[in-house]
DNA sequence: GTTGAGCGTT
């Protein structure tokens, strides 16, 4: 009953999962599943962790045998207090494979009667992939992405307005939050009677922005493997002191 | 030691 997540998926044939959200980083899986498997029977509960450092990553998956169940539970433990923290409970709209669901429901594709199994499409390649265009997103969740987005203070009215059941499942949230930025923004080069002084006031700016000149013989490619190869003291010492051997060979020792 | 939008693994 603690090998949850840890044997893999046991069996999601017939298994409607849920996501509970918001729930606390301390949160495992055996604390949840005591709390999911009072309102039906889980069949598993995985919380998936960060690969760096293992921790949690704020949510967990529940799977229930029955989608009755599964929408008691949502309805129950939707907005329960776990660990201090209000946990958000819905059923997962994106399936482990990126596969659609509906109502949790994983929805297999129709399996061909012809042959025992058919090879799919045998990448040379696993999961190589990953899931590194959230894993980045979510690196650094900490304070500073947020802080000025969910600076508005509305992202959490709309959760909580969301609560609603009977409230409008059309209604999607606009992720559109690049689209503000450039109304934003476009509000603010309101020219014409804005301010010709300003315009003039720095015309040379466009000339010379605060961009350094690579000058002084340091060339982008320089600056590129400087980049490139943070471990670059690992590579062989020897060699750099060939360098600085034709520079000054006694100044390498001093210094 | 911190954090907080979102969708998953042996």
């Amino acid at each position: 009953m603690s090998h949850f997540g840890r044997s893999g998926p046991p069996d999601i044939r017939d298994t409607y999962s849920l996501l509970v959200l918001n729930i606390t980083f301390r949160t495992t899986a055996d604390d949840l599943f005591p709390l999911f498997d009072k309102y039906g029977k889980v069949v598993d509960v995985f919380i998936p962790r960060d690969r760096r450092t293992g921790d949690s990553r704020g949510f967990a998956f529940v799977r229930y045998k029955y989608q009755d169940e599964a929408q008691k539970a949502v309805e129950k433990l939707d907005g329960r207090v776990v660990d201090g923290r209000e946990i958000m409970v819905q059923f997962a709209k994106y399936g482990p494979n990126a596969e659609r669901i509906h109502k949790g429901k994983i929805m297999e594709p129709v399996y061909k009667s012809k042959g025992r199994s058919r090879s799919r499409s045998p990448r040379p390649r696993y999961k190589d992939d990953y899931k590194d265009r959230d894993y980045r997103r979510r690196s650094r969740s900490r304070s500073r992405g947020r802080d000025r987005e969910g600076r508005r203070g509305r992202d959490r009215d709309y959760r909580h307005r969301s609560r609603s059941r009977s409230g409008s499942p059309d209604y999607h949230k606009d992720r559109g939050r690049g689209r503000n930025d450039d109304d934003r923004r476009s509000r603010s080069r309101s020219y014409g009677s804005a301010s010709p002084a300003r315009r003039s006031a720095s015309p040379r700016r466009s000339q010379s922005p605060r961009r350094t000149p690579p000058s002084r013989g340091a060339s982008p490619d320089a600056v590129k493997q400087k980049d490139r190869s943070p471990t670059s003291k690992s590579l062989s010492p020897r060699g750099r002191r060939a360098d600085s051997r034709s520079r000054s060979p006694h100044s390498d020792a001093d210094d």
